[in-house]
DNA sequence: GCCGTTTTCGGCCCGACTGTTTTCAGTCG
């Protein structure tokens, strides 16, 4: 990453951060390895939280808060990149102070900085800000009245009624906190998008029926699509005379009301789920949906390029002096400061404002750009729908080819299929093939990873299937050094097209394996082998930043759905959206290949 | 703590709502 200091425009012109890797399973490092970004972003983003429980500085403390969110989206391992020469000071947001913090970080996994803040405040202080309506000031002011620096010792003081004594805070503050004690407390915050959308079509049908509303849009993450999402996002434009409060108290989900202005509203659904709704006028409908769409990096990022060009971005619209120079539209925000339109999806600060203002943003894959799917289950194994049935309902689904990849036969594994078993499916869609003009069944097998990188079938056998589809099933716990080399050595085997489902997390349920992801993507690249990025709402694996890793290596990727059933094709369109979020190109894609072209690929994979 | 085509010092995104106070700080998104 070359350091730019001269400015072509008014974007910001540092080295743009890429896309990143992370420490995938929390687990704390080993005494032998070198700060991941991971830590260093964790690091940061404490120190943040302590200096503002210091009553630090406010730019000072967004500054580390800043450095946390690029270290995070950083392409490659800051400590690899350093020992290459990359220093850390060419990165935006990073000077001479941060990038000495960095170095330390990447070369003992500690920065002194940050023990010496832990010595000053209490690190349990942290909890507090967790909490509804506390933040640093006043988790600063319950502990220097109330000695209290931990989420137990105020549980305490609010139940004996000691908060209200407390100078700043009342009766009401003190019944939020007993409330979120009774029914928040250790709540899993954020949930999967595919949960909380019908929650948010539900939401916006009953707003978008009442008499006087104009308009209803949900933003926010669940517009960018993220797989999870924190709370909803909703922009309504509506007749001044509507009474919302009204209507939100008389919605069934609603199991309260959180905050009601005349602009503002928040409630909490019975789900656990927080609904935000921002209402505004006709003329700023593309402003506020631009503005609560988001990221606040994102838009942080926009405002102060429309700063630096004289003009002020808020939800009402874009200004030059008190004019409005635009708003009615998102399209009409980006002109005003002389962007290209840039999709919701890509709206995260990782380079996206760079790329628009540079005139290099992706033209993103699109669902329509798929022709088929290259993992799909049949009644045979897991599936609950025969073979027959499965290619009809990839046929309604626009595909032109599937692979059928049941499981094959391993030690432990039910219902697997064996080389006998496997025989009588290839005979079966070879049958089906000279029947079926113009859809194409491809012969795989979905194969297990065994604990040593080695696969569960031997050779023989998979050398007679179109592809082979290796997956990890189990010991997700190997340390992040066995669980790269075992990655690698499935890159080792003669017959490997694609690594399903790469990190084997299911979203809120268990993580990702801890692997170092580099060399795993440099071998595939060289060997080749593909990556998948598995559209099942539970998996999406890979996620957004590792799959924009693999791509940037070279690494085509197999966007699929994992079909289980006839209705899983249906869960493409979750992929794509994924794969955008990852800035992934139709080029990028495996299967938005012809079955000829297809086949081609496919044979390559095998040595 | 970072940054600069208005700046190497003096700025730093912006507005709404709540609760506690009595005119606004703190929090939130």
């Amino acid at each position: 990453m070359p350091k730019r200091r001269t400015r072509t425009s008014s974007v910001r012109s540092k080295a743009v951060p890429g896309t990143s890797r992370s420490r995938r399973n929390g687990a704390p490092a080993s005494p032998d390895l070198h700060a991941v970004n991971e830590d260093i972003a964790s690091g940061f983003d404490e120190m943040a939280d302590l200096l503002a429980l210091s009553g630090e500085n406010p730019f000072r403390i967004r500054a580390y808060r800043r450095a946390a969110q690029v270290v995070r989206a950083l392409p490659e391992e800051l400590a690899d990149s350093i020992a290459r020469g990359f220093d850390p000071d060419s990165l935006p947001g990073i000077g001479p102070d941060l990038a000495t913090k960095i170095r330390e970080f990447a070369a003992t996994g500690h920065c002194r900085a940050l023990d010496e803040l832990r010595g000053s405040v209490p690190a349990s202080l942290r909890e507090l800000l967790s909490l509804p309506g506390i933040g640093p000031q006043r988790a600063r002011a319950l502990f220097q009245a109330l000695k209290v620096h931990d989420l137990p010792a105020l549980q305490k003081a609010v139940e004996a009624h000691r908060v209200r004594q407390v100078p700043g805070f009342g009766a009401r503050t003190e019944e939020t906190l007993r409330l979120h004690f009774a029914t928040q407390a250790g709540q899993e915050k954020r949930v999967r998008r595919t949960a909380a959308s019908a929650h948010a079509r539900n939401l916006q049908a009953h707003l978008a029926a009442l008499p006087g509303v104009s308009r209803v849009e949900v933003a926010g993450s669940f517009r960018r699509f993220r797989d999870t999402v924190g709370d909803l996002d909703l922009v309504v434009c509506c007749d001044a005379r509507i009474d919302l409060r009204k209507a939100l108290l008389e919605y069934p989900e609603t199991a309260r009301l959180l905050a009601a202005g005349s602009t503002r509203l928040s409630i909490l659904l019975r789900s656990g789920l927080q609904a935000d709704i921002r209402v505004v006028p006709r003329r700023s409908f593309g402003a506020a949906l631009y503005y609560f769409t988001g990221s606040k990096a994102h838009n942080i990022h926009v405002r102060r390029i429309a700063m630096s060009r004289g003009l002020k971005i808020n939800e009402y619209g874009v200004f030059k002096g008190t004019a409005r120079i635009a708003g009615d539209t998102e399209e009409s925000v980006f002109a005003a400061v002389e962007l290209p339109y840039i999709p919701p999806e890509l709206r995260e600060d990782r380079g996206e404002i760079e790329a628009a203002g540079a005139g290099t943003l992706p033209r993103l894959v699109e669902a329509g750009d798929l022709r088929g799917d290259l993992h799909v289950h049949t009644v045979a194994t897991d599936g609950t729908a025969p073979l027959r049935d499965m290619v009809e309902a990839a046929r309604r689904a626009n595909l032109a080819y599937m692979a059928v990849t049941d499981h094959g036969k391993h030690i432990g594994a039910v219902h697997g299929l064996d080389a006998t078993a496997l025989d009588r499916q290839i005979d079966e869609i070879d049958a089906l093939n000279a029947a079926n003009r113009g859809f194409t069944i491809f012969k795989g097998v979905e194969v297990d990873v065994l604990e040593d990188g080695s696969l569960a079938l031997p050779d023989a056998v998979l050398r007679r299937l179109d592809l082979v589809v290796a997956a990890v099933h189990g010991h997700f716990n190997l340390d992040r050094r066995q669980q790269t080399d075992r990655l690698l050595r499935v890159l080792d085997q003669r017959c490997v097209s694609i690594l399903a489902h790469p990190t084997g997390r299911l979203l809120g349920e268990r993580p990702g394996i801890d692997c170092d992801w580099s060399p795993v993507f440099r071998r595939a690249s060289a060997r080749p082998c593909y990556l998948e990025l598995n559209a099942q709402p539970l998996r999406l694996d890979l996620d957004d930043i590792l799959v924009r890793e693999a791509a940037a290596n070279g690494i085509l990727i197999s966007i699929a759905s994992d079909a289980h059933g006839i209705n899983d094709f249906g869960h493409l369109p979750l992929g794509i959206m994924q794969a955008r979020r990852g800035w992934i190109t139709a080029a990028q894609v495996l299967n938005t290949r012809p079955a000829r072209e297809l086949q081609g690929l496919l044979k390559r994979t095998f040595l």
